[in-house]
DNA sequence: ATCCTGTTGG
DNA sequence: CCAACGGGAT
C-alpha cells in the first residue's frame, strides 16, 4: 500500500474537503496561527470579529495595539501570546517582503524565514507554505504521525512521511486535501481512543485489525 | 514538563 | 463535569 493508494482510499470516503477556507492568502496565514491547539470554529469567530471592525490587512494588524487585537481574537484562546505572535510575524513580513505575493517565488528562503519567526513552529510554517503561499509541500501534524504509525504499526519521522508523500502526490490540490482528510479521519475515527470498527481505513490498517476497541 | 486560555462536545 | 482542540515557546 503506497501513499497514492492511501490518498485514493481516503478520497473515496471524504472527497474534496475544500481546505483551507478564507477570503485571502493573508486570512489563511492569520488562521494558521490562530488555530494552534484550538478548534476551527473558535478561529472563525475570531476572524469574524476582526473583519467586523475593519478590513483584514497586514498593515491593520501591525498598527492595531496588542491589547485590542488580543480582545478581538479572544475566542481562539491563548489570545495574549497569539496577538504578540501575529504582530511580530506581520512586521517581519512587511520589512522583508512587503506583501505575501513577494513570498511566492523562493521556497527555500521563505521556509527559513518563517522557521525563525516567533510563534511559527513546523506545522504552522508548513500550513502557511502550502495553504497561503501555494507551495508544493506537505503538512505533518501529530495526527499524521499517529495515523501512519497505526496504519503500518511502525514509528515514522517527520522527514520520512514528508518526503515520501511529496514524492507520491503530484498536485498541490492532493497535498492540501490529503492533510485535510487525515485531520478529519483523526477527529472522526483515528482518535486517541480510536473507533476502528467504523473507520473507513480499517481493512488496510494494522491497528484496526488487531483492534482492541469499542463497538 | 509546563505554560498559554476560550469554547464546545460528550 | 471533563476532554479535546488544524501547537509553540521556555
Amino acid at each position: 500500500m503506497n501513499i497514492k493508494n492511501i490518498y485514493e482510499k481516503l478520497f473515496s470516503f471524504y472527497g474534496d474537503l475544500h481546505w483551507w477556507p478564507g477570503d485571502s492568502d493573508f486570512e489563511v496565514l492569520i488562521g494558521a496561527v490562530l488555530t494552534q491547539n484550538t478548534s476551527w470554529k473558535n478561529v472563525e469567530k475570531a476572524i469574524k470579529s476582526l473583519k467586523d471592525h475593519g478590513d483584514l490587512s497586514m498593515d491593520r494588524i501591525i498598527n492595531m495595539d496588542e491589547e485590542s487585537l488580543a480582545l478581538r481574537i479572544k475566542s481562539a484562546g491563548f489570545y495574549n501570546q497569539k496577538a504578540r505572535y501575529l504582530k511580530g510575524i506581520c512586521k517581519a513580513i512587511k520589512i522583508k517582503y512587503d506583501s505575501l505575493e513577494n513570498m511566492k517565488n523562493n521556497f527555500n528562503e521563505v521556509y527559513d524565514f518563517l522557521s525563525k519567526l516567533n510563534g511559527i513552529g513546523p506545522e504552522t510554517r508548513d500550513s502557511i507554505l502550502l495553504y497561503a503561499l501555494n507551495y508544493k509541500t506537505f503538512v505533518i501534524d501529530k495526527y499524521t504521525l499517529r495515523f501512519f504509525s497505526r496504519l503500518y504499526n511502525k514509528e515514522f519521522s517527520y522527514k520520512d512521511i514528508k518526503e515520501n508523500t511529496e514524492r507520491s502526490l503530484n498536485t498541490i490540490f492532493e497535498l492540501k486535501n490529503f492533510h485535510a482528510m487525515i485531520v478529519e479521519l483523526s477527529k472522526d475515527y483515528c482518535r486517541k481512543k480510536p473507533l476502528c470498527i467504523k473507520c473507513p481505513m480499517n481493512d488496510i490498517c494494522s491497528y484496526g485489525n488487531n483492534g482492541a476497541v469499542p463497538d
